[in-house]
DNA sequence: AATGAATGAGATTTCATTCAT
DNA sequence: GATGAATGAAATCTCATTCAT
């Protein structure tokens, strides 16, 4: 039995460290340009060997997808404190963001993949097909944005004829699309401050665009970028 | 001269219905699947033909681009009528939409392609690196909405501290991702009517949230989807 | 019958502008790398065209070199007077050379295409496989050198046990290699009189090797290269 | 480690008997007829792993220049001794010639694929265009021949007025054509003794050729051709 | 007579995946 | 459990040649 756990662990040990080189790989050229020949190179491993691992590229990638998204929420989760409101939700859901992957180019993968994975896939549903989108972990992060939306327009604090759905997709729109193009450009000359400048700048526009009238706008600021490294 | 003439437009023609091809092709099966074999099977020709017309795979799905993208600048600047302050501008601007592409599938060809292009012709820059976007006329879409924000901050009714650059990309951001999430859906499931809505109410959500306080928001609503095909 | 007689003769016109275009191309790039559209490009006519007066690749190229041979037959023929001795007909033969081709690109032609026609139409016969080599003249002038070789031998200048045609072949293995090797050059750094410098000092050692002991060697010398082109 | 090292003999044997295949291609029908594919059908291996062993045509290509040519140096420098005079090594290399390829058809390979190179990696610089050429180990053949030629010049055997490379061009000018005219015919009518004989008597024509007078013709004979298979 | 259009056959190369050891 | 080797299927692109007009 000591041997199993061990062998178990070591297999779990192995698997991670594949999962992050290839996730290193994605970061650095994105998804569509790395092969499964490339991730073996990385991790000094033959390709075969990742297929004991993953049975196919595309669920290697999915979990990759997978992991940063469950660290997301995991951490996401520890934050929370009960009796929040919407908006307090919102500013700590952009804080684990910072915290997490803001700092590094981790941000990069969950939505780099996207794309890729797509087609088989789709991150969210979009016209009620819901059931493909439920594979995956990344659905839950567009079901807690829908819950934080709903909340608000729960609480009154966003306007009752929105469809939070919508907005949640919206808002996973826009972090893939900054990131996507960041990821097409050398990383050399990628900057992540200003990647998160913008996204920071176009979550408070989409709050405001879906807040009642008469709400203090300046509740709607999210924390600042401070102590991120360049 | 008859002859020359006839020929012209038959090679125009002929031209054309490749570009139809190819485009029915990327609208079901989404630009990355389609290759030239494809194309020249549906187009009824051989992979050698379609060469004769395109002179590499990438100057074909760019043309396919350029034409989408062509129409409905034309089309919208058609309309266009002097004195017309932002807002009106912008009801234009989704009225031509709807209009050219809401019809049919063909407003997914733009955005469905983006993808693919994007390592070779962004589609718009981020972090100043403009040079290379600039090829290409779906760059001239992103300028067309940039200046109708600059034009809206400049009358007063958009907030003077937001970027118009930023607010362009995230428009089309929006655009691109109905679209390639409807593109991952075989044919059948999609439904146009729904996109539109979806997206007509982000495009709305996002100029509430950068229209300054006080203005008043039925001003900010787009014209209605009637009339559409389902 | 004045109308077939002009038919024939514009006929005979174009046939040749063609063959013109397609040296020059030649001559320019090499015989491998070029197209029968390029071809029909640089005559201003269409590919199909092409195949009107020539039934195929190959029987353009062999007539390119026959042209261009026959040419020279006929001129070193026209040199020619009774009674030469044999030295003071290779003498001869080199001064037709430099006169017809020495001055231009024109003798990189002859050779270049060897190599590509070689497959089907071997320069000349070795190992006795003659029957193919008698097709393009060619193989006349293969035939010219070598009864000069035997004329020498008779004559006593030439050593008795030489074998004419080894001699012939090696004569003609030069001029080819040194224009193969120019061709391979851009044509900018060519440099044609470098080219016939080589030529005559293989060409004098050749006759050195072959000729019987005690015969002056100034004799053996190859008249200058003085007014050529650079 | 017994295993590693069987693994490396196992994969340099594929390695060489792909080679090998793609060599007797080459002997039979000329280098520029040659595929991969054909190469793969003929070492009953598909495309693809061709690619295991060499990353491109082109490099597959070179090594089989390279290895024939290695062989043949290092076997002449095995025959080498000390303090011999340029005759003597001559000789010497007209010796290791018959010895390693006069036997079989591999005396074919190097200069059959010398053209198909050419473009990429001329055997050897005409008019000082020399960086390129160094590329490849034919070039060393090229400047052994050439030394050999300065040393005899030096030792007053040949004449002092001939340029090394010039000579050295001409001796494997006529190695490659000798070679590639035999490659044109048919492998059942080539005839390798004959062959081997028009190299000899050109050889020694050259030698002649290049002597000073006084020097006795008989040194400059080449060894005998007895004991070569027909 | 001339040609625009079309094409079949083939070239090189890539890559996710399988299998024998 | 690990892997080197192998591969099928597919991708893009080229070119000599034919054919209908």
């Amino acid at each position: 039995m000591g041997i199993n756990e061990r062998r178990k662990r070591e297999r779990s040990e192995r698997k991670n460290a594949i999962l992050r080189c290839a996730r290193d790989l994605v970061v650095e050229y994105g998804a569509e340009k790395v092969s499964m020949m490339d991730i073996a190179q990385k991790a000094e491993l033959s390709k075969a060997t990742l297929y004991l691992y993953f049975s196919s590229k595309g669920v290697l990638f999915q979990e990759i997808c997978n992991e940063a998204t469950e660290r997301f929420i995991e951490y996401f989760n520890s934050l929370v404190t009960p009796n929040l409101n919407a908006l307090e939700l919102i500013r700590l859901f952009w804080k684990a963001y910072l915290d997490l992957f803001g700092r590094s180019d981790d941000m990069i993968v969950i939505f780099s993949m996207k794309q890729y994975m797509l087609a088989e896939f789709p991150f969210f549903p979009i016209n009620e097909n819901p059931e493909k989108a439920e594979s995956g972990s990344s659905f839950v992060i567009y079901t807690m944005i829908e819950k934080l939306i709903e909340q608000g327009r729960a609480e009154g604090i966003f306007e009752s004829n929105i469809n939070p759905g919508v907005i949640a997709r919206t808002i996973l729109f826009i972090f893939s699309y900054i990131v996507e193009n960041t990821v097409k450009m050398p990383k050399s000359s990628r900057n992540v401050k200003t990647m998160l400048e913008d996204l920071k700048s176009l979550l408070q526009m989409m709050l405001r665009g879906i807040t009642v009238e008469g709400v203090d706008r300046s509740q709607l600021l999210l924390p600042d970028l401070e102590n991120l490294k360049e």
